[in-house]
DNA sequence: CCTTTGTTTCAAGAATATTTGAAACGTACA
DNA sequence: TGTACGTTTCAAATATTCTTGAAACAAAGG
């Protein structure tokens, strides 16, 4: 992950709305959720729900499928550890202090 | 850290200005930048940098001592730390795939 | 086909964030 | 006390993001 792709993962996050998505897909685990789930999960309406989905989706951080009528979202962890591992690594040139947070 | 902080701190580091400061302060180390030299490093008008290092500060992200007439300026692996450890237990719940980054 | 369900898309308006340049502030030192 | 330096603050203009409600789209089943 670069410098833009983080500051882009670091926007899609910066919204309640969206925190708790993922935070909900999260604990969906890999069944994932559909979009009108999602939807009721946080209190949105359903294009409000779906403009926030789709941020998220652009920076990778949830992927979708169609299941008939629905469409299933699951969190990419892949993304969040990425994530995870720009602001260690890169971000703070693996220092130990922060590093340490993670065990 | 909870939701709402996180929330900030995600904001705080969603801009590529933003995010240049805090690498160049991790870069500086425990000396830190002054307001200026943070200014010539990410290119910005001092109002400009002045305007990010204020948002960083609200979010802890970065500290600020007077020295003389200089304000001197320090990342707060702290609060980046905190960030890290939010993503990986609360956000994720201390997913495998996503702890796994940081090894 | 027509209707229902689930979701997205779109345009408009509202709310926030960012940039800019000027002015003000604090510190040092002649 | 006056001047220079380093920085912040402020108001205005600009840009971006978010919300809303209506309309469109996709899939399923009568």
């Amino acid at each position: 992950m670069n410098e833009t792709a983080a500051v882009e993962t670091f926007q899609a996050l910066a919204h309640g709305d969206r925190l708790a998505v993922v935070r909900a897909l999260v604990q969906a685990g890999p069944d994932g959720l559909s979009a009108g789930e999602i939807a009721t999960a946080v209190e949105a309406s359903p294009s409000r729900a779906s403009f926030h989905l789709s941020v998220l989706a652009e920076a990778g951080l949830v992927a979708s499928e169609r299941q008939a009528r629905r469409l299933i979202y699951r969190v990419q962890f892949e993304r969040l550890g990425a994530l995870v591992s720009y602001l260690i690594e890169d971000c703070c040139r693996g220092s130990e202090q922060v590093r340490a947070c993670c065990r």
